[in-house]
DNA sequence: ATTTATTTTCTCGACTGTCGAGAAAAAAGC
DNA sequence: GCTTTTTTCTCGACAGTCGAGAAAATAAAT
């Protein structure tokens, strides 16, 4: 369904392509604003001055210029307009980040949550208090918030903040809209982790100038997480994750942590590898946690030639590059990102993964997916975290606008 | 990368609503159109005197009307306005239609194509002989034509109008932009067909009033397509029709008309499902085509409770079960329609579907997507067409109408 | 020191668009 | 013929963008 437009609207569209120029850019004059967003002078002047009154942008003061004519005054997103509170939940710790609105790191901590398998209400508490903490620590009011990002492993619904299933906490769904209660002015985004991976690639290649359709990321580990960025009609990246490591791959791959059978991670996850390659009936309940140290023992055994080591990764790679070739299948070609601990076994893993890849109709007829590799996991997910919170922010403003007046 | 926006676009844009809400309700009054689409009396008064001006809408005469007050005049699409021609390209014979842009049926004819199996050169020959000869029969210029409209089975490249593999002509890539050449003033559009069907299924699904995300259309026959309309971010279905038929089921389905193995086509296929029944080695080369009696004779057997034709449907419906499985794995759960001449098989299908459905995580945790069943796909895939086309033609008006002074 | 050239920012009027209110139109009821 | 009712049309206010040119501010030239 189409939708009315007016004026006004005209006038957030074009505000926020100015404020998001000034983030991509950092500090940008009038021209230089002009030139990128293709809007004429006057205009920038309009949403500039009015950008200014709402304390979004700042005039930058140190002119470090050359050159003869009338000095540029550069603008850029005011820091302390407001703050993004950024959470990771990872299995075995919570990082707790605050960034200010030019997304500069301001403070950040961890707590380990080794014991509260106790559940999401014990969660909850140390949650909530552990932003009070942040906050505390900086001197900054929960107003000045302008948005709570999170991210986790497993399935997030498309609307709202709600985590449906994750390793984490399985079925006990967990609202963080509900837990966070309305003391909050800012809003609350909720993320699966390898999908902010794979905004933090899109918005890298955008910047690198390529024209890429869609991208792939595939976090490999413990479980196996999916993000998807892929340019819709108007442009803009989608991003989605998808439930690719619950994606049944077949059921030779035995019991998953889910509980169903043949998943793509009960094969390429951690725990799969390690079952494969101890052989291990693939019925069996599958390790909690498997430790760094013995997957490299693993690994190390299989660079050395021990057979079923080899075998398991072998196996996880064809895991994965099946369920690779049905992505693409249902998708379209792109790109794939691969990244995660599991990184460090790559060269076991891709053989396999080109074998399962072949075996689709699309790779057969456009050739091999690019399968490229992303370092450093972290911190792409913390970068994925400020590009989309910091972009919602910036909607936020543009809306707001005309109406603080 | 946001776009710049304009008063012009505004213009466009809500043009293209005063059209839309039009086309979907047939004839509509100025209080009508104002209500449906929110935007204000007077801008209806300027919409719809600029649309008048070039000639898309016009006011219809009858007015049947009792109640007092002045009396409404009622505008439509004009429906000489221009025409579109529809042809859907099928294994056996090609049908070639033209309505007008009232979306009225004006003409149409079939012709087989049982021998040019000669290939692409000789069937772009024969394709442009008939929209001629479409054209003369019923006295419409060719400048009048504002859209060819067509579909195939298989793969559709994203952008333009190619058809990139096709059960027809197989790898032979077919661009329907150079086949008919710059002569025509229209746009020329390629959809796969069972695309068209899930368009054509949302938009029945949304005059009904029904707020669905999204719906999956899937079509049985001698080979397997899928459609999906998914609503975007703004609102509008975007749709697609990702490689269903050829994504990767299980090696043991055995060899595909593509030439891989596994498809998921290889074992729901109609030449699959013979294939089992007659236990026929699975890495023998398929049948070119299998006549509906056929599988008829199959099938009633199935029903009489011939062991291997049971299995032959029970697999195919588990292969169907397994791949809908991985697709709301890939995107979200959605309900599914069923259409195509395997339609008819469905009763023996629909046990395997849920089996394999029931494997996966999303299934177990959000429940069964709904299975429903869509009778007539031919008609379906016209509907499809028909709005595609006479949508796309409604955006071209609406952007071109300032220009036309 | 003054003038000139250059570059950038700012401002003004024209244009396009939407909106609300009320005038005008056209029919039915009295 | 007058009133009531309903719909359409029109007018002025307001919001936004754009192009052109004025104004500002500096470096180089004289």
């Amino acid at each position: 369904m189409l939708t009315k437009s007016s004026t006004e609207l005209v006038r957030q569209q074009n505000s926020a392509l100015v404020l998001s120029a000034l983030r991509r850019r950092g500090a940008l004059a009038h021209t230089e604003i002009a030139e990128q967003t293709g809007l004429a002078s006057a205009t920038i002047s309009a949403i500039t001055a009015e950008l200014e009154r709402i304390g979004a942008i700042a005039k930058s003061e140190h002119h470090v210029q050359g050159g003869r004519g009338r000095p540029r005054v550069l603008f850029a997103p005011k820091r302390d307009c407001g703050y993004v509170i950024v959470v990771r939940i990872s299995s075995d710790l919570v990082q707790y980040s605050l960034a200010d609105y030019g997304g500069v790191l301001l403070d950040r901590f961890d707590e380990a949550r080794g014991e509260d398998h106790a559940g999401a209400v014990v969660f909850g508490r140390r949650f909530a208090a552990a932003l009070e903490r942040l906050l505390e620590r900086s001197g900054i009011a929960r107003e000045q918030v302008l948005a709570v990002s999170i991210s986790s492993k497993g399935l997030v619904a498309a609307d709202g903040a709600r985590l449906l299933w994750s390793p984490v906490f399985g079925k006990e769904e967990l609202d963080f809209t509900d837990l966070l209660g309305d003391e909050w002015r800012g809003r609350i985004m909720l993320s699966n982790e390898t999908l902010l991976v794979a905004q933090a690639l899109a918005v890298q290649a955008e910047n690198k100038g390529g024209a890429l359709r869609a991208l792939a990321a595939i976090s490999l580990g413990h479980s196996i997480g999916l993000g998807l960025a892929r340019r819709s009609r108007s442009g803009e990246f989608d991003v989605s994750a998808p439930n690719f490591g619950h994606m049944l791959h077949a059921a030779s791959a035995g019991l998953c942590r889910c509980g169903a059978h043949g998943c793509v991670e009960a094969a390429a996850g951690f725990y799969g590898i390690l079952r494969t390659a101890f052989e291990v009936p693939s019925d069996t309940i599958p390790a909690k946690f498997v430790p760094l140290v013995e997957m490299d023992k693993i690994a190390a055994g299989a660079r050395q030639g021990h057979r079923m080591s080899a075998y398991a990764f072998r196996q996880a790679g064809l895991a994965l590059g099946i369920g690779i070739s049905r992505l693409i299948s249902l998708y379209e070609p792109m790109p794939i990102f691969v990244t995660g601990p599991g990184l460090r076994y790559f060269d076991l893993l891709q053989k396999g993964m080109e074998e399962g890849l072949q075996q689709s109709l699309q790779v057969r007829l456009q050739g091999m997916p690019e399968v490229a590799v992303a370092a450093d996991e972290q911190q792409l997910v913390f970068d994925g975290h400020l590009n989309r919170a910091l972009t919602a922010v910036d909607g936020d403003i543009a809306t707001a606008g005309h109406q603080a007046a």
